[in-house]
RNA sequence: GGAGAGGUGGCCGAGUGGUUGAAGGCGCACGCCUGGAAAGCGUGUAUACUCCUAAAGGGUAUCGCGGGUUCGAAUCCCGCUCUCUCCGCCA
């Protein structure tokens, strides 16, 4: 979330800020609510301050007073400690209320967008900022989507994904499996390679896990929920990974920190239906290599760049048709000051698929997590988070099937035929 | 799941009601010493909120979390939670 001192500090910005994520006038009232409700926190944690000062050099004389025997002279203290402490009651029951009354305003503001943002409200807004430079690959007339070569090829099931759980949780098999294993050493490889530190991380998490990354509360119902045991099934790497660091002050010389991880991810995304959630486009559980760097603001943006050219490297490597966007203030997501997402083009199916979003987290969720730094002058600042599928898999693997299907079967990308041992699914 | 023990600062560890934000030690930083280093000596070494234009400095809170007793709680009482040990179960 928000720092208050940089609401109160910085309102127009702020104002901005929401305007460009399409706030309307009456929803950006949000930030006067909150300022107010400051006002009153600071007002009154002042006056209960000195109320407490006041009865702590009272108790203090009593105690003094008791050592020297002037027992008489210590109950006239008490009674005036007493009344103290009524009042201080009082106070302390509206600074509680005003705190959570203020962490909950706090909790429904976005993170202020990037100036780089493009003004929008749909998906259709998204700036284009790298476009494939080639002509589109145009497949023959027969081509089949990749739930119909999954079939043919017995690369996964999506029914027998129903028998055992549930629609949205597709059984790999055969060389299906042994691709989908590929693709994972594959993108962990290269993350080493460019020095991410791999964490196997757990899959489930705890709710304070949960809201410091900014799943909870906005996101809650995108998670599957163990109610028994009160844990989250992960819908992304980067939530145990960034939690990692939940609560730590780093040494400047600490920064930058790279790390990777395979995990499946679990997403409920209720709601939807229609073509294009067949086969891989959407699913319940998917697996991903996500990268995860904490940085010094100052080069956070850098990084950030660094992270989109390692992106782009994997799928020129595997030979996939893709553009990157730049997300519009409308599309961004809730926590994020600057995203690109990656979309590989599906031949087949002739759409772009999303296979990687990009974000720079600024202090959004280290503000939350209390992930800080201390600086050359020995201020604790607050680290910037950023985090990036690299890759997601399931809808890579809808592409490959798709723009590499031929008349002898599916031909593996050069780069990955070492990992999966064989040239062609057929 | 059953039984027991325990959660104190970066770490170890003292502390059963009164200048204890917390002894002592280790670690770390700076300084002195040294040709240089070690040893030694000295000084310093938490976080949040807040007051002050800023610095300096001050106030409040924090000894797992929450509540209670008390003029006053790390210390007493209650609830929760986590960790460890033993037993049970188990990949």
């Amino acid at each position: 979330m928000l720092q208050l001192n940089f609401i109160r500090e910085n309102k127009e910005k702020v104002l901005e800020g929401l305007r460009k994520r399409n706030f309307s006038e009456e929803q950006l009232g949000i930030i006067e609510q909150i300022l107010q409700k400051d006002d009153t926190r600071r007002t009154t944690q002042a006056e209960l301050d000195a109320l407490l000062g006041e009865r702590n050099a009272l108790s203090k004389e009593i105690g003094d007073l008791m050592k020297q025997g002037k027992k008489e002279d210590a109950e006239a203290i008490k009674a005036k400690v007493a009344a103290a402490k009524e009042k201080a009651e009082t106070l302390d029951k509206l600074l509680t209320d005003t705190k959570s009354q203020l962490d909950e305003l706090l909790y429904q503001v976005p993170n202020i967008p990037h100036h780089s943002v493009p003004v929008g409200k749909t998906p259709d807004d998204n700036e284009v900022f790298k476009a494939w430079p080639h002509p589109l690959p145009v497949l023959p007339a027969d081509a089949l989507p990749h739930w119909e070569l999954a079939k043919k090829y017995n690369v996964f099931d999506l029914e027998l994904g129903v028998k055992l759980t549930g629609a949205g949780f597709p059984v790999y098999r055969g060389k299906g499996a042994r691709l989908e294993r590929a693709l994972i050493n594959f993108f962990l490889d290269r993350a080493a390679a460019a020095g991410y530190e791999e964490i196997m991380p757990p899959l489930m998490v705890n709710a304070d896990a949960a809201r410091a990354t900014g799943q909870l509360p906005d996101k809650e119902a995108q998670m599957y929920y163990v109610e028994r045991d009160d844990l989250y099934l992960i819908p992304t790497a980067e939530v145990p990974v960034t939690n990692i660091y939940r609560d730590v002050i780093l040494n400047e010389s600490d920064l930058p920190v790279r790390m990777t991880a395979y995990t499946p991810c679990f997403r409920r995304e209720a709601g939807s239906y229609g073509a294009h959630v067949r086969g891989l486009n959407r699913v319940h559980q998917f697996d991903k290599v996500e990268i995860v760097r904490l940085e010094h603001p100052d080069r956070s943006y850098e990084a950030l760049n660094e992270m989109l050219t390692h992106v782009s490297g994997l799928l020129d490597d595997l030979e996939l048709p893709y553009r990157i966007l730049r997300l519009c203030g409308g599309d961004m997501g809730f926590t994020s000051a600057l995203t690109f997402d990656f979309e590989v083009y599906s031949a087949a199916q002739q759409r772009w698929l999303e296979v990687s979003s990009v974000s720079n987290f600024e202090t959004f969720q280290s503000n939350r997590m209390l992930l800080r730094f201390r600086d050359g002058s020995k201020q604790n600042r607050l680290v910037h988070t950023l985090n990036g599928s690299a890759l997601a898999l399931a809808r890579i693997v809808a592409a490959l099937l798709e723009n590499n299907q031929t008349e002898k079967g599916i031909v593996i990308p050069q780069v990955l035929q070492p990992y999966t041992g064989f040239e062609k699914i057929d």
